[in-house]
RNA sequence: GUCCCUAUCGUCUAGCCUGGUCUAGGACACCACCCUUUCAAGGUGGCGACACGGGUUCGAAUCCCGUUAGGGACGCCA
């Protein structure tokens, strides 16, 4: 029975790459009719572990990968979490000791630290020379009455090679020689990550590890774990790691800085930004930026297309298929079809997907969305009347595409605020209204024939506009952006037609005339 | 420094295992033009890659060796 896991550390947010390596996990669990454990990885954790875990488990749940055991549901194998294994992992030290697997070492840390400093010197790979090993229980009761405190050690072997066949890399081989005795349990007793996820693994009954390539150099001596202890080794995949913007390094929540500097990546983030900051949340760079998941949800994207962009950054099926429904994804994934070269994230590219994925939605659908951030932004009251609905689903409507994530909506602000409070582009007006000759004067006119029109719908808006700009020997285009600017504040937007039809008459001639008065004065 | 991994358009990739159908396909991005009422969208077209050097072979993006470049790991972090 194929078993996966993923094991993420409570850090506070859902990291995009450690995403990608949970929905491989999950789809190749759910190809194999599998299980897909989610185990939290809190060894080193000293804050509040549960408020640490809520964002990312509320991530998972939003992308829709759900776990069949784990943090929160619990299941056969519970506890899930490694800060409540402690005991285990030291079961599992003893044994490993009685077997000579491992060894008490009582070196301190300068003592170490000169060893490996003299091989460096020397220019040759260091190993310990395990002088400060303790054979018998006498020799540690000697160490440590002079004051030492021991740790347990692996005893790697010195010579040969270890062999590894990675279902993504093929066979990887390494000499043992250049692995260190690792420590697995510190002076105090606790026990460290690279025993902890054996233990869990193999008492998880987890069948196939599917890590990021960061690990792959760790698995030797996680390999030499289960050998020791006689327990069968689970498969390996190692995935290549998400790559930052534009380069091949590793991403990182650490370099943010250098990201924003990216330019399809800074203009996500200021995208996103400006969306936030009218939602009123409270939002540092670090929390709510385009690696973390939290960025996506708060914004408006639908987890659909944040999880088949991400399938594809590392995996293709063929040379044409870019759309993956959930089911297809799971039919068709495999490892073999796993990239090996790491793959570096792509703002735009996701964007492209969203932007696909909202126009496949209904109007109803993407109204729906659109609704949640005008309530949050105040614009409509919560839960919006009647009269916003209406209003709302007739401005997604002619917004059409150019609402690509829920949060575009408030670009359309200028539709929901009152007229006295309409603000308008100080540019936009300047070129529009002041600039062209006669422009004042012509929309003062066409204020005139607004108010006669009947009805007023856009076939007639359109017909009287036409006509105008004939009559008054100017190009369409100059009376339309003049009345655009007079009724929405920008200079951008969609058609005026129906833009003016929305607002309907009195608010669009209550808005010229303010418009007209502002420019007067 | 040592060990390991990787290498196809700017980006994600198909092709590589099982050499020929590859004057290397698709998508995103970009550029131009068309459409047009601004902004999008749409339509048409364009730019654009097998890292390099040897070998094997009638033939190499594909196999082998080397070089170079990039990355990762070398913790009483995970």
């Amino acid at each position: 029975p194929v078993r996966t896991r993923f094991a993420p550390s409570p850090t506070g947010y859902l990291h995009i790459g450690g995403v990608r390596t949970a929905l491989f996990n999950w789809l190749y669990a759910r190809h194999h009719g599998g299980q897909f454990v989610l185990r939290i990885d809190d060894t080193d954790q000293e804050r509040n572990v549960e408020a640490a875990l809520a964002p990312i488990l509320a991530g998972f749940r939003w992308l829709g990968l759900d776990w069949d055991e784990g943090a929160e549901i619990g299941g056969p194998h519970a506890p899930y979490y490694q800060s409540a294994r402690q005991d285990r992992y030291r079961e599992v030290v003893r044994e490993l000791v009685e077997r000579g697997q491992a060894y008490h070492d009582f070196a301190t840390a300068e003592e170490l630290q000169s060893e490996r400093q003299e091989a460096e010197k020397e220019g040759r790979r260091f190993v310990y020379s395990r002088r400060f090993l303790a054979e018998t229980d006498t020799d540690r009761q000697r160490f440590e009455a002079a004051g030492r405190r021991g740790v347990v050690r692996l005893k790697l072997p010195r010579e040969g090679r270890c062999r590894l066949d990675d279902r993504i890399r093929g066979v990887v081989e390494v000499d043992w020689v250049g692995e260190q005795d690792h420590v697995v349990q510190r002076a105090d007793g606790s026990c460290l990550y690279n025993l902890a996820t054996v233990v869990d693994d193999h008492d998880m009954e987890i069948s196939h590890v599917i890590r990021a390539e960061e690990h792959l150099s760790n698995t030797p001596r996680q390999l030499f774990v289960y050998d020791a202890l006689g327990w069968e080794r689970p498969e390996f995949a190692h995935l290549p790691f998400v790559a930052e913007p534009g380069s091949k390094n590793k991403l990182s929540k650490r370099k943010l800085e250098r990201y924003l500097k990216n330019p399809d990546f800074g203009a996500l983030y200021e995208r996103g930004s400006r969306i936030a900051e009218r939602l009123g949340l409270a939002m540092t760079p670090e929390s709510f930026n385009p690696v973390v998941v939290d960025f996506y949800r708060e914004t408006g994207f639908l987890p659909e297309a944040v999880v088949n962009y991400l399938l594809l950054l590392g995996w293709a099926l063929d040379d044409r298929t870019e759309n993956f429904s959930r089911d297809e994804m799971i039919g068709h994934f495999t490892l073999e079809r796993v990239n090996r070269a790491p793959a570096s994230f792509d703002a735009k590219r996701l964007v492209a997907f969203q932007s696909r994925y909202m126009q496949a939605l209904s109007v109803e659908r993407r109204t729906a969305m659109a609704l949640g951030f005008l309530e949050r932004s105040g614009l409509v009251p919560t839960p919006a009347s009647p009269s916003a609905r209406e209003r709302a689903l007739r401005v997604v409507e002619a917004a059409g595409d150019r609402i690509e994530i829920g949060g575009d909506v408030i670009d359309y602000d200028d539709f929901f605020v009152e007229d006295g409070a309409l603000k308008r582009d100080p540019t936009a007006v300047e070129r529009w209204l002041i600039k062209p000759v006669g422009a004042i004067v012509r929309l003062r006119s066409l204020r005139e024939r607004l108010a006669q029109i009947d009805p007023f719908d856009a076939a007639s808006l359109e017909r009287e506009f036409v006509a105008f700009a004939e009559a008054e020997g100017v190009k369409i285009g100059a009376v339309v952006q003049a009345v655009r600017v007079a009724v929405t504040g920008k200079a951008i937007g969609f058609g005026l037609y129906e833009s003016l039809v929305i607002l309907g008459r009195e608010r669009t001639l209550r808005r010229v005339d303010d418009a007209l008065a502002a420019v007067a004065a």
